[in-house]
DNA sequence: CAATTTTCATTTGTCAGACATTTAAATGTC
DNA sequence: GACATTTAAATGTCTGACAAATGAAAATTG
């Protein structure tokens, strides 16, 4: 681990990259135990208060966890799919709230992947995925419900038809799509008869995967993304005309 | 922006938890600038040091970029697609690495998703994206090619058959499970016929999306799945074989 | 001897204060 | 007006210190 004395980086990004590109290619493993901060600001020759912005970089990104006390120190971390989905998440959320990407682009790009895992989830889906799928189609039946809480609920019915497929690589990429649209989808009013076709469309996604047909599976999410597109032209439409 | 007293978590994490939820709920909006540290030092009643090494969490995520000098400090980041692409990169590749993920998956995960962008790809590709692919087939087809060129030119090609789909979504997704597979496609000793089969069927893929034949850009990338864990397959016999 | 308690060294977490470096605005000079 | 200089504000880095946690080893106790 070295690092660069050309660069013109602060030192503790560049002690962080030293550490990340160690643990990326293998020289350092799951549960090793890095140096001490003393250790280490010896090593690179900088103070410990720069290494600790180092070390906090690579906390951020998971890629380290520390403890305190006596054999403590900071540990090469396992990053488990739990934290890369939440990772994933902030994320892609981040960067449709902050690049102007259209519902339509979203939408798209969310169904497209979403519909690949169809033919899986047909084929794999457990009797849990199924009922947790229903559950949610019950909640969304339910009046009174807020839209955010209908799009929470939504959004739990995506997961686990994604989760039916019995991926964990394509759950944990999907995770970013699914859940950074929801904010897109939580500016959209649904009206009861949106959210009683919205159901129906569930219903039926639900009712394919049980019979395992995948055809009708891809086909009700075709339709249902058919729908949900409409629903945000028709937002963007009335938005257009109230500005102008 | 406040920090809850009962938390047990470093007093660093907790302000950086702060921060990020005021970005995330659009408190913070691009290009806003934080008070410098000493201001915010005093806000969260804690020295400097502290505030320093939560801002460069923020920072190892991408959220804050900073400026020195007069009117320089901390300012909100656009996160870019570029940006996203690499931390979903280093992301996936640790997670496959770190989870003894098998080619299995990590395949299917891909093959699926790539599926779900071909129907796109061929209906958008630019000449643009074919010459790319076509370069990149060009490449593959030469002799003397190390296994990582030619795996490194493997992914140049399906990333322009992804960026090919024309959603930039998809592509930052898709970027994480293309080039997270290819450590463990660096495994696969290529030999002069397997590659022989994969300029074939690569051939195929950039033959139907210049016809904008979805349906047959979808059978070829079917088919170099099925190749492609038939190849793992081989490998994973070899050294059961090798080790029993 | 075994179980429990205490001590202790090590390590991270936090703080205070200092100085170096960078940067752009403000000021001075021709 | 164009250019050089000064200056103030901010981040980057260093030093030295103390607090808090923690597990191992030593001491104590039954």
């Amino acid at each position: 681990m070295k690092i660069d004395p050309n660069s013109t980086a602060d030192l503790s990004a560049q002690i962080a990259k030293a550490i990340r590109d160690a643990i990326v290619a293998g020289e350092l493993i799951v549960d090793d135990r890095l140096p001490s901060e003393a250790e280490l600001a010896e090593q690179f020759e900088v103070s410990r208060a720069t290494v600790r912005e180092a070390l906090k970089r690579l906390a951020a990104q998971s890629l380290i966890r520390t403890q305190r006390g006596a054999f403590g120190g900071a540990f090469v971390n396992r990053l488990s799919f739990e934290e890369a989905y939440g990772q994933q998440i902030t994320t892609s959320t981040l960067l449709l709230s902050m690049n102007a990407v259209s519902f339509e682009v979203a939408c798209e790009a969310r169904y497209a992947m979403e519909r690949a895992c169809a033919p899986m989830a047909a084929e794999r889906r457990s009797a849990d995925h199924l009922a947790t799928m229903r559950a949610e189609i019950h909640r969304q039946g339910q009046p009174g419900l807020t839209d955010e809480a209908f799009c929470a609920s939504d959004v739990a019915f995506h997961r686990a038809l994604v989760d039916a497929a019995g991926n964990p690589v394509l759950s944990y990429q999907l995770a970013g799509a699914v859940e950074a649209m929801q904010p897109l989808m939580n500016m959209i009013t649904f009206t009861a008869r949106s959210r009683e076709t919205i159901v129906q469309l569930h219903q039926r996604i639900a009712d394919a995967l049980e019979a395992r047909a995948e055809d009708l599976a891809d086909q009700a999410l075709q339709d249902l993304a058919d729908y949900t597109r409409e629903l945000g032209r028709g937002v963007a439409a009335a938005r257009a005309a109230r500005n102008g």
